[in-house]
DNA sequence: GTAAATGCAAAAACTTTGCAAATTC
DNA sequence: GAATTTGCAAAGTTTTTGCATTTAC
């Protein structure tokens, strides 16, 4: 059902930013990935990136993550899973699966509306901005 | 627990927007408020929409929806409730209450992350989309 | 009268794109 | 060798901001 057509080369380019994306629980902006690639290719172009992860993403190699405000985020591991957001510097990091392995959404019904899945995002703080809550007193 | 200190004065622009907002499964960006807004109040600025719909979600009044992808979405209706998402034209429309009223997702512990809250949005077509697809072949 | 809000215009932030040159298979 | 991909630079989109002026209370 996937087309598989798009990876025609697996430039050097390609390669970085794909092992870039290939650690555990990191949700990198296109501007983080570009700076990581960069120093090992240093010309590579935040055009090149860009690109890159769209074909990545349509290819579902990778995943594009919408839901972490304003800017994009990408993740290197494709197969569903929930994410947790922080609401006060907009990181993501993974659910571990134990932890919601036995949420169990149903399958939703609507009359306009062709359901084909979920996305989950559990909100709040992540350490290090909790640590911060307790200096400024919840700032916003 | 939540400051009520920004809105001071209900302008005429402020009330026009809120207006616009009054409305029964209704997502609109910005921009959409925008023109509409200027229906009523010809020299309103976009950067007047922009700053009175960040006031009022801080404020709780509204509320900011960043789960549509690229651009921002903005909901009248404060009160937590979930959403669908069109994977193709972006559109949000609500998800009924008495579809969801049952989904009881468990409150979550993390280590490291203080959860307060969780998004649910159910992805697929609308029915305007839906049509498309069977003319276009399944677009991307 | 005074603080808050607006309009305008410029800039910032993020993403996409055209095209000639380079690279992969 | 041919088609894909890149780098570069320019442009597109969406959102934010500074400041003089206007407005609500």
């Amino acid at each position: 059902m996937k087309t598989q057509s798009s990876i025609r080369r697996m430039t050097r380019q390609r390669r970085l930013l794909l092992d870039t994306l290939d650690r555990k629980n990191w949700h990198p902006t296109a501007d983080e990935v570009y700076r990581i690639v960069k120093m090992k290719a240093p010309r590579v172009s935040l055009g090149t990136v860009y690109r890159n992860l769209d074909i990545l993403s349509k290819e579902g190699v990778i995943t594009k993550i919408e839901e972490a405000g304003s800017q994009r985020r990408y993740d290197g591991n494709p197969r569903p899973h929930y994410h947790v957001h922080c609401l006060k510097c907009g990181a993501i990091a993974d659910m571990p699966d134990e932890a919601a392995r036995w949420l169990n959404i149903p399958k939703m019904e609507l009359p306009d509306f062709k359901i084909t899945g979920h996305r989950l995002i559990f909100e709040g703080y992540c350490a290090h901005c909790q640590d911060k809550e307790e200096m400024d007193g919840k700032g916003n």
